[in-house]
DNA sequence: GCCATGACATCCA
DNA sequence: GTGGATGCCATGG
């Protein structure tokens, strides 16, 4: 993997977080297969260095709970775009962002 | 080139 | 529902 094709990867990454709609979420393994490259991990690795500047509290585990670094304010976030967070976890069937129907 | 690490996912007891 | 083990994939030393 080259640097560059790196920076696409994480260019992509960014633009499919920013295409999520408020009110929905998507995991990291539906980002990763969603932009047809790496894996939940490297997602993961992305939103760390680069997800200041998207919606990144929208990434969530497939697990409903959110990552242990920020889960708090994570939380706090989603609830601001209206999504049911119950006892500390999202409702993924309910929320789960669908790239063909976005916002439903 | 091998080893260790990580905002993860999935399986099984 | 919880916890441990295994797999995946890219990065960095």
């Amino acid at each position: 993997m080259s640097a560059v094709d790196r920076e696409e990867y994480v260019e992509a990454v960014l633009l499919a977080v920013e295409s999520i709609p408020p009110g929905s979420v998507a995991t990291y393994g539906d980002i990763a297969a969603y932009v047809g490259q790496g894996g939940p991990r490297q997602v993961g690795a992305i939103m760390r260095e680069y997800g200041g500047g998207v919606p990144w509290w929208r990434v969530i585990r497939a697990s409903g709970v959110p990552a242990d670094e920020v889960g708090d304010e994570q939380l706090q976030l989603l609830r601001g775009d209206g999504v049911r967070v119950t006892n500390g976890k999202v409702d993924l069937r309910v929320v789960r962002w669908d790239p063909e129907n976005p916002g439903d």
